[in-house]
DNA sequence: TTCAAGCACTTGAAGCGTCAACTTATTCCC
DNA sequence: GGGAATAAGTTGACGCTTCAAGTGCTTGAA
């Protein structure tokens, strides 16, 4: 437990000392880094940053507040695309090495090679397991039994 | 990532549903109740449940609020002990089972033997990585010199 | 003996996340 | 075509954590 409270609150409080940004923001930032057109739809993206929806639009709103993401709605009314913009791209760019050294100091640096994998099959296994188990509030909610009215 | 940051949502979550507590206030009770009188000084505790201690103090506060905690102020001025009740006590007794079950299901269910003393082994690193790195708000502050004034 | 420095907290404000509404837009299905 | 149901987002309030500043006790050097 230690390491599941400390490690990513080491690499958070480091990214938002030297980056001026959230770890989160730095994961949902990346997301949107590697789309073909640096955009995304909100509901994608919350998957994908491992986040609640509330949580997302929350956050692209701070962020459009600083420049970095602008939303976009397209041509689906109830769809809203998250964009990352030049500046937010530049950002991320000077973020990216601050956090990955952060990562190898903390991790990679202290595990043999052997030990890494193991890492990487221990966690698959987990976040197998915890797969469609979650809910991260509205995110992960079951989709309701289309309801079968009483045709009594 | 994932993993570090899906299982202690999940943990919490549910904890927080099911037991009505914090998965930090449990840790919190956990180590009170391990103590022969079942008490600590705040700072100790703060270095045991891996949280600063300004976020220690505003916790037991909650915690006395609710009852299950209270604070005695003993021979040494400055030093504070946190002292579980025996309502905190029994909370905890109902509480431990209910997290135990959820973290043997999210993990040691769906690892081998060989994968938990994997993770057992590579977590150990890790800490030991970050020991005496990771500033938790005030508490992993090095210790100031000394000054050693001018005696010019 | 005194007082500056340091220690062990405490407190209040600000920031972030969650939860529960609420708002639109879209899709079924008769 | 017209509702009902659902889907995608947004919003505001509340709770927890952090951060910075403040309080009061204690120590130690002169």
């Amino acid at each position: 437990m230690s390491t599941f409270t400390l490690l990513p609150a080491a690499l958070d409080s480091q990214l938002q000392r030297e980056a001026g940004m959230t770890h989160f923001e730095f994961g949902v930032m990346v997301v949107l880094s590697r789309q073909p057109d640096r955009s995304l739809q909100l509901k994608g993206l919350a998957v994908l940053a491992n986040g609640s929806l509330s949580r997302l639009s929350h956050v692209i709103s701070r962020l459009e507040g600083r420049g970095w993401v602008r939303r976009r709605t397209g041509t689906n009314g109830r769809a809203t695309r998250a964009e990352l913009t030049e500046e937010g791209y530049r950002k991320l760019m000077a973020a990216g090495p601050i956090h990955f050294r952060e990562v190898r100091r903390l991790v990679f640096d202290v595990l043999t090679p052997e030990e890494v994998k193991a890492l990487t099959q221990v966690t698959g296994r987990i976040n197998a397991g915890l797969h469609g188990e979650v809910s991260l509030g509205t995110l992960g909610r079951r989709p309701r039994h289309r309801s079968l009215r009483q045709s009594s």
